[in-house]
DNA sequence: TTTTTTTGTGTGTTCGAGCACATTTTATCT
DNA sequence: AGATAAAATGTGCTCGAACACACAAAAAAA
């Protein structure tokens, strides 16, 4: 138990050479019966675990790993995944690996297809990515895939199989939670659905959370509770809302399904006397300065820093520790107040 | 960049023998001015970072951590606790780390003390332990000290020299989300905070919840709400609680402090038509059952998992990787409700 | 000037796993 | 039986950092 065995300490045992223990152990052929059942008896009696750090020893390449994903400057939501590439550098860096940050501009599809190109002419070994666009994802997963490029996902889930692995959260469990959330602070009345459409295409990843949103209320079925719908535009954005909620006196809840919630806040706050509950996404700063006001009662969060945490550390580990990678990671779906906001802005 | 740099390319550079590197890396002086300048101007100009695989290979020693908490067949609350080290110990193990689990009965402060008695026996490197009992907990620690033995905590804080780090809630921020939680169910009335009094005593930690539920609403200072506060033993519960309830007709809202929400829910579900807000704490089977069933409305997450995971992790990591541990490490306080329960739940 | 001490430098071995290669043993064929 | 092929087994080197030890050069003492 408190002994370490070794492979040499295995030979010993067994009365062979460590040669042959190790062809036992990594099924190399070449040993004979006897020989085999008498590596075998011994490695069924003790618990042997190869040394980790023996092991890759050997192996003395540099695997190089590159992360794409939208430039923080045009969408502050990704700024901590920057912290959280940083995090694995300083972690995991003296292992031998280097690590390289690649951004796109989220509002143009061409420059996600350009940062692709540029990293497939300089062959990494891995890729982690921010499939934004669905349709050029999926093309360009197919092109690392012949390339021989190991791909991740994280924030977006793409339904493919060129998607070997993605990190991030249930979009449409994630509706879900901010209907029982509005569940809980308004009795009833009419509750309503915003998505802030963005200039780039996520529909999708709205879409995911409006099912979930709607199922909730679905399975509720309860007569106290009255659907809306609506979608705002960047342009006309504040007569837009502040039209919707003339129209719908009785409204007493909204959920935000993009990160933009503050924008939202900002007309509520101001053009209503009467309290309409407030639940949106993300930690952005001004989302968590109206939280602490008290004009956003919820904010959901996506762990935008963890994604890519995890996204990252799980390639690094499976090329120096030779991890299994999942398929997919499903993170938490945090629930965020005002009161327990200093301990999550962290990550 | 793409170079890994061994001790032997800088000893090459600089034009001197890899001891002296090796002497300048560790500072074990006997170094002429010339060479130190040398190597210096090397190690300046590239970044080197020691390879953590060769530099553990040499010391082969199997370091022996114990980890010391209340038995889960006493209390289901420390259940994932044995989980979240398995998890260290599939992860970790491969590089010589013996992790012992020793348990102790909650409701005894003798068995605390053998336990650690025992522990003590052994002479491990370092100990993770919970120090339920605060009395105890400080003489034990300091034993510790004397010995030599690195000793960390984690769940409940002891407020002494003596512990060096501490892994764990901000309870009097968790009292905060609790009350936060409450206003957001609740518009007006009379709201209790309930201590569900274990048979051992951690009221410490029960006061500080209880003082962070108290700043809340006096921060809010609102003519809404009324603040009650009500102390139930084992025996007579039922009878204890039902009274209260009774004398308190404008009670719309209820926060347990402990993981014993579910026996309040059992009764609050039986005894009122018209409903009462519940918040409480911890995952435990009854409390996701009245989670689901709609009698608790929030639970706040302790992270037990979390809390053993991370404690076992830094002090592995600080002796395979000499990484420093942190005094202290407060996790996020976890508001759950029915929605994000199932992805919550694994940790 | 010679001997001794101090200080600086380089060399060689170790750790455990992996793998190439050498060597021994066993099987097959003339 | 002897030659040869095939299978089984053992040996020895590698990786990078750490450190003991040997040895050289310079400084101090005789």
């Amino acid at each position: 138990m408190l002994k370490k065995y070794t492979i040499r300490d295995i030979a010993n045992l067994a009365g062979v050479s460590k040669g042959t223990v190790d062809r036992v152990l990594h099924h190399r052929g070449k040993v004979s019966e006897t020989a085999l059942k008498k590596v075998n008896d011994i490695l069924d009696k003790i618990d042997f675990k190869p040394n980790l750090i023996a092991k890759n020893l050997k192996n003395n390449k540099v695997y190089r790993i590159c992360v794409l994903l939208p430039d923080p400057k045009k969408d502050v939501y990704w700024e901590p995944c920057i912290s959280g590439i940083n995090t694995v550098i300083s972690e995991l860096g003296a292992f031998g690996v280097n690590i390289e940050t690649v951004l796109f501009n989220p509002t143009q599809t061409k420059s996600f297809l350009d940062a692709n190109a540029q990293i497939q002419r300089s062959m990494p070994d891995a890729v982690l990515l921010v499939p934004l666009f669905f349709k050029e994802a999926l093309i360009v997963m197919e092109t690392y895939e012949a390339l021989g490029i190991k791909v991740s996902t994280f924030n977006n889930r793409i339904a493919s199989e060129a998607a070997k692995s993605f990190i991030g959260q249930d979009l449409f469990q994630s509706g879900r939670v901010g209907a029982k959330l509005l569940q809980s602070l308004v009795n009833e009345g009419d509750i309503a659905i915003l998505h802030v459409s963005e200039k780039y295409k996520n529909a999708v990843f709205m879409q995911e959370k409006e099912k979930g949103f709607i199922s909730f209320f679905n399975d509720l079925d309860s007569p106290n509770y009255n659907l809306l719908k609506h979608k705002l535009k960047d342009l006309d954005f504040e007569t837009s809302l502040k039209n919707f909620i003339a129209e719908h006196p009785h409204l007493k809840g909204i959920f935000v399904t993009t990160s933009k919630t503050h924008q939202v806040a900002t007309i509520i706050q101001k053009l209503t006397p009467k309290k309409i509950a407030l639940v949106g996404y993300d930690l952005l700063t001004e989302n968590i300065a109206y939280l602490k006001k008290g004009t956003i009662d919820f904010l959901i969060h996506q762990h935008p820093k963890q994604q890519a945490y995890l996204g990252l550390k799980l390639l690094v580990e499976h090329f120096i520790f030779e991890k299994e990678i999942p398929t997919q990671l499903l993170l938490p779906i945090d629930i965020i107040n005002s009161e327990n906001i200093t301990l999550s802005a962290r990550d």
